[in-house]
DNA sequence: TCTAGTTTCTGACACTATGTCAGAGTCACC
DNA sequence: GGTGACTCTGACATAGTGTCAGAAACTAGA
């Protein structure tokens, strides 16, 4: 019966995952508002009255995909860093990696933007808030680490002083600046500037705030 | 009638205002999804048939009070550019005059938040959604006049090219990083960094950007 | 193989909010 | 005081959420 107990935890979890699947799904053809349980349900071939079992409510159920692309994007930003030299080059490497991340997967993009955009109180977070809280520490974790490569390798002024604030202002950066790429694409066209030089200027403008204060050109690349 | 005419026109303009107000006041105390229609007539003291009469759904109330949002800040930007000298010094002030914005009123905030993270596609946009476009133009044309300011006096790296470009991208760094400030404040405290000097330091680190690559120093403020 | 117990799942229900509409109420003018 | 235009409302249809009693499926001991 051990045995047994075992598969049945690890069928519960495969269940789980396969709701949330299901939701993935249906996000991408619906928004949050419009996306409907009943519509989950049906893609997880179950009843809806499941989908709440595993799930308190749908805002729960948008968390866990959150954490799902938390996980994803540190995965790029690992790779995306390990992929050039200096501490600069990887930070910039990192604003255009989430730019590129949000337009491959606007799924997980749009659930970030949610749960930037609520507050989180959490005087007592769910399970699913803490796993949320840790996926996003440790995406945030992967660019001070690269700020502090910058500041030792010179490419970053060494008077940063605090990495973790500067990494949670790129964060802060790089994600309202996808969300304006993103929704307002036609308004930025109507003006006459196209999205993609719109993200590239404004990364730009922002990684020169990093720049040692003696050298005022762009630490090379690699 | 010609006289009485012009009456009616006004009472509805000022009952269209009223239900705005109830709106706002609602908002007040609920976020939009907890919202209720119901609410914002009860408050407005009249029928919620009447409410769908003047506005055609939620969202298209919640537009009406992004034009307000979007004017108040225009007014604010503007008064808080003019009492200070430089360019730079201007452009450094829109940024924490958006962010005492938000703190001073988060019910516009929120709605200019749901505002910029929702699609605005318009291929044949309401009258409400044109206001918000003209309104919002506004708002980024007193950033881009500042920006020129600070180009023409020195204050501004001259090659920056595109003001408009520029002023977009610092609306969507702030944007986003008040966002943060306000819906991560609980998680902030938690990594030991205060919520104001968490914003000053990434506004610091954004007007780096602007700085003339000649000097390096901060240019003087007014 | 039967059965009792446990876990997983569902149909049906209560509730709540949205958006609509026929028509009641109000007012200016004839 | 009748008429047309405009303002407003009660009541309804619709639709989605979250819950719960109990059905179904499975496990394991007798």
């Amino acid at each position: 019966m051990e045995r047994s107990q075992q598969r049945r935890h690890e069928e519960k979890e495969q269940r789980r995952e396969a709701i949330i699947d299901a939701a993935e799904q249906v996000l991408a053809t619906s928004d949050f508002d419009s996306a409907r349980m009943e519509e989950v349900a049906k893609v997880a071939r179950v009843s809806r009255a499941l989908v709440y079992l595993y799930f308190k409510n749908k805002q729960e159920l948008d968390l866990a995909i959150c954490v799902r692309a938390l996980r994803a994007l540190r995965q790029h930003f690992v790779d995306s860093a390990a992929r050039h030299a200096t501490g600069y080059a990887k930070v910039a490497s990192l604003g255009h990696t989430y730019i590129q991340f949000a337009k491959d997967f606007p799924v997980y993009f749009a659930v970030l933007s949610r749960f930037e955009s609520h507050p989180f109180d959490t005087l007592e977070p769910s399970s699913t808030e803490l796993a949320v809280f840790e996926a996003g520490s440790a995406v945030h974790a992967v660019t001070v680490e690269c700020l502090q490569i910058g500041m030792r390798d010179g490419s970053i002024r060494a008077d940063l002083e605090q990495p973790l604030s500067a990494a949670l202002s790129l964060w802060a950066f790089v994600h309202g600046l996808i969300q304006i790429a993103h929704n307002k694409q036609h308004f930025l066209e109507q003006v006459g500037i196209p999205p993609t030089q719109y993200t590239d200027y404004a990364i730009d403008l922002v990684m020169r705030g990093l720049r040692p204060v003696a050298g005022t050109r762009a630490p090379s690349d690699a």
